[in-house]
DNA sequence: TATCCATTTGTAACCGGTTACTGTAACCAG
DNA sequence: CTGGTTACAGTAACCGGTTACAAATGGATA
């Protein structure tokens, strides 16, 4: 066994291309001209000893690691395969690593794996950054760009997110309008998510403006996961058989798989006993049993606009406040529509 | 603007400590035991000047990059998300960090983007590295694991897949015997993706058992992508009126969507006309209209094993060949059953 | 008290790049 | 022929850790 051979350096490229390693550094990095016979000297014996640079090496004398970082709170949700395609992409472009890595309020007790000293400038979708860690890394200047949340203390931290509140004022005023119902369970995000939040505040305001009252017992935690959806709202049905429930606003499309599952072992129709509508319309939600009433969002774009302003952020350039992508409400079956 | 003002080192902890930099190096790596006051006043000085160490110069030291590298075809399919989850669980555990990197053969003009020189070991999900590129990493002692794909002339690369052969014979066997299915169109997946190759080699396994000619035109390129699945299910039907078929394996469960909706929009019933049949079992497959018949696959282990046994790399532990996972039939509506 | 061993700490040479500063050759105008 | 550019290349000091080796400390033993 041979110690880990990754032994070619830049030196020895430089000694047997017969220049210094400042020039093998300056054609590597393009960062100054070289003459043409040089260069197609070094071209030759770069690949001859397959010579591949040592990022350590690169980031410790260079002072930027050209990686970006991603923090989650978790990985459950189908939601993340758009998010982390459009990012990906977008870093890929810019020849940048991608590191994903969860972390989320709970695991507070270790610091958080990713930050200025790993990577150029992150990507935020967790709870595990308080507000003040936030300001803390900003006041650092360092490049960050929160996803489905925004900056505290109006901070000039550029945001990407998607319109919550109106969206889901529609989507339960639908409901109410159009489909005449009243005891509307709706099930939330984890706890100070925002798209939860808004959502919530959306939920509200609908019953509100059409002369429902709220009933707190309807509120129950899916943590926008089916398993926990499913769990939470079958526990529901059981020790409030007394409510009528009429529709269940899921919070997501992911977790309106477990209220489809946990309604329907119950023997309860859908759309015709309880109106189910979910958000997101990720790619499945067209084709669920019955096919499910969402909002569309454009969950790619989040990712990739998010990332273009990171890279923009890099570049010193002018940041982009809050971005709010517009959603759309999508009526399928499962909340009565096209019977 | 400062400049990134990551600036705490480690010989300003010692000086302030009043040690020398080797002793805060051992502190911290626990490399070695360190008197109970001298800690103390280490933990007290590290946290007032909220010191963290340079990832890239401790890199570059130790040799190290306690990173490990996933390679991905694409992120285009939900089958991710339990992979990544697996995968990251294990990395978390372990405090490596995780980076993610798209490379698939089209890409072969550039370097791959993670290998020796910036991760410890990778996870290859991918057919952007070539039978003779895994030899190379092999011979230089590189640790890798193998993801739904089986090492090149039996290196002794770990590898973690799933059962697919016997399990698609089973399941195309389904559609003959008790659906008396007998055109059967099969959507391959990505080219040289080694479970697109066995899972068409057990679907002709399978019409040979049964006596049903093998008619190369059903055999249509899905890609285990939804909207590739469409497209090219779109115009096999298209151009092809006259082939009566009565049943489709999609491929995968992701394509297995777009072989709902092409069909659907077409007017074909499902299962009374055709029926239609997945893999891997996706968390939404059974919540699909019609319910999908389709494998269970169990993905998350997938990712969790294989990172395990990368780790297990590293500790110089003996290799584990190829572990394959069970499959299971999951017969649901879409085929004919449960009707 | 002197000697020895074990434990803990310190000094300084790396790891493999980048880059400020310097040097040299080639070319031009005067 | 000389002085001044311009264009390219080289030397060596870093970047912030790790670790081999050496040394100091302190307690036990003779």
């Amino acid at each position: 066994m041979t110690k880990k051979s990754h032994s070619v350096t830049i030196r020895q490229v430089a000694q047997k291309a017969g220049v210094s390693v400042a020039t093998v550094s300056r054609f590597l990095n393009r960062s100054a001209a070289i003459s043409k016979p040089v260069s197609q000297r070094l071209e030759k014996v770069m690949a001859e000893l397959q010579y591949v640079p040592h990022a350590a090496a690169r980031q410790l004398a260079s002072r930027k690691t050209r990686v970006v970082g991603l923090l989650l709170n978790n990985l459950h949700n189908d939601f993340f395969v758009p998010l982390l395609n459009g990012i990906e992409g977008v870093v890929r472009k810019h020849e940048y690593n991608l590191v994903i890595a969860t972390y989320h309020s709970g695991s507070r007790d270790m610091p958080p794996p990713i930050g200025p000293h790993n990577t150029d400038g992150m990507l935020v979708f967790s709870d595990g950054l308080s507000d003040e860690d936030l300001a803390s890394l900003h006041a650092r200047n360092f490049p960050m760009v929160l996803v489905h949340r925004t900056p505290p203390n109006s901070l000039p931290i550029p945001s990407v997110t998607v319109e919550n509140k109106k969206i889901t004022f529609e989507l339960i005023e639908h409901l109410i309008k159009v489909h005449g119902r009243k005891r509307i369970v709706m099930m939330r995000g984890p706890i100070h998510q925002e798209d939860s939040y808004w959502r919530e505040t959306g939920y509200k305001a609908a019953l509100a403006a059409n002369g429902i009252p709220f009933d707190e017992r309807l509120v129950l935690n899916g943590n926008f996961e089916r398993g926990i959806a499913y769990t939470a709202l079958n526990e529901f049905l059981a020790s409030n058989p007394e409510i009528p429930v009429d529709a269940v606003f899921a919070g997501d499309d992911d977790a309106a798989i477990g209220v489809l599952k946990a309604l329907q072992e119950k023997g309860h129709r859908i759309p015709e006993g309880v109106s189910v509508v979910g958000f997101d319309d990720l790619g499945f939600s067209a084709f669920l049993t019955p096919p499910l009433t969402t909002v569309s969002a454009p969950t790619e774009t989040v990712g990739r606009i998010a990332t273009e302003q990171l890279f923009s952020l890099f570049d010193q350039q002018i940041p982009g406040g809050v971005t709010l992508l517009p959603t759309k409400l999508i009526t399928r079956r499962s909340c009565g529509c096209n019977a």
